[in-house]
DNA sequence: GCGGCTCTTGACCGACCGGTCAACTATGGA
DNA sequence: TCCATAGTTGACCGGTCGGTCAAGAGCCGC
């Protein structure tokens, strides 16, 4: 599983066959067949690795932020977490460009992309996942607009799916246009900002 | 072509064999290669002639907006052109909607998370479009700086690219979701008018 | 030693992939 | 009428695809 996230992250779904994905983990192409029923169910199972080191990544994101007393500060807190998850988001994409030398995209984002129109349950099961984060944005946007920290006229759900959004754009770009990963968390940040009202 | 961008669109590029898209267009293999050295050249040849309809719908776009007499608006004419361009983008994909049931993802988008780390050429091509797209939005956010409709902070070299990230980050989810098309311009209109001044 | 279980192995399957090719036909100008 | 050129055709190439399978290996409690 290792090894075909890593595959799939700097190849693609399609251009790895299972023979390649075998060779790759030194195993044999019938043993991986005991284990997974086809090819798609390996990529099941790594998207499920990938998110769960999301869900922990956003988590420690958003201890990190000190707990400002209560709502007093206007919102200070809840833009603060906005803005880590953002970097959250940011450094795993440096540690990807670091580790392979350039920006090879989201895991979601490539095999939503590829597979989204050919393979129904994958593609229901990376929704699930952007739906999730969607989610937990969404919980950070309303929080924010409960204690008057977004600009008139911004509505909290759509921002979510926004950021969501900015940054799956961001990473394609990225990918597309060689760029660095750096540019992916300064427009979140910018974006975010654009959202918030002025001195909060 | 024709029959190959519906193909590209509605599947993706590696699932479309050169084989059926000959049966879709009624041509034997053969002639097919007769003109295109390979599969890839088709899809280069795609990618030009949906840029070519982009770079047509977003001019027509800006001509669309009355021309109001210089700056003396303060932005306002500028406003409505970036608005304008959303609704540019976000119709030609309610346009794909209407005709295939759903939304189908970018033609550009689709194919450079496809094969961006597969075919350089390709990717390089695809890098080309996407940079005269930024292009284009960026000589409007830079205009709209000159006249001081942008909020403090806000970079119009970074708008123009997270412009064209959001769009793209959009219609990826609303891929994968199975959402509506609507939400993209939403989006992009809430983006925009984050990041102008108030009252512009 | 034995039976039963988990796991491994490599040969094998049909289908399909992108691409080639030599032979053929249709066309239009001289 | 003849020829050159443009375009067509379908058989064919080697390679790879995802997936199957019967046989066997290692290991366990008994």
């Amino acid at each position: 599983m290792r090894c075909a996230a890593r595959l799939f992250l700097t190849r693609s779904y399609r251009s790895v066959g299972v023979e390649e994905l075998c060779a790759a983990a030194d195993v044999r192409r019938g043993s991986f067949y005991y284990f997974f029923p086809a090819k798609s169910d390996l990529a099941k199972a790594v998207i499920d690795r990938h998110a769960g080191a999301l869900w922990a990544r956003l988590d420690q994101a958003a201890v990190a932020v000190p707990a400002g007393g209560a709502e007093v500060a206007g919102g200070a807190e809840v833009a603060a977490r906005l803005h880590a998850m953002a970097d959250a988001v940011g450094e795993i994409q440096t540690g990807f460009e670091t580790r392979f030398g350039r920006v090879v995209g989201c895991p979601f984002g490539n095999l939503a992309a590829e597979l989204a129109t050919t393979d129904d349950a994958l593609r229901a099961h990376l929704a699930a996942v952007f739906a999730e984060w969607e989610r937990r944005l969404a919980e950070l946007c309303r929080a924010a607009a409960d204690q008057g920290a977004l600009r008139d006229g911004i509505d909290p759900g759509l921002l979510a799916k926004s950021l969501v959004a900015q940054f799956q754009g961001m990473i394609l770009l990225a990918k597309t246009g060689r760029s660095a990963a750096s540019e992916i968390s300064q427009a979140l940040h910018q974006v975010i900002a654009a959202s918030l009202r002025e001195g909060v």
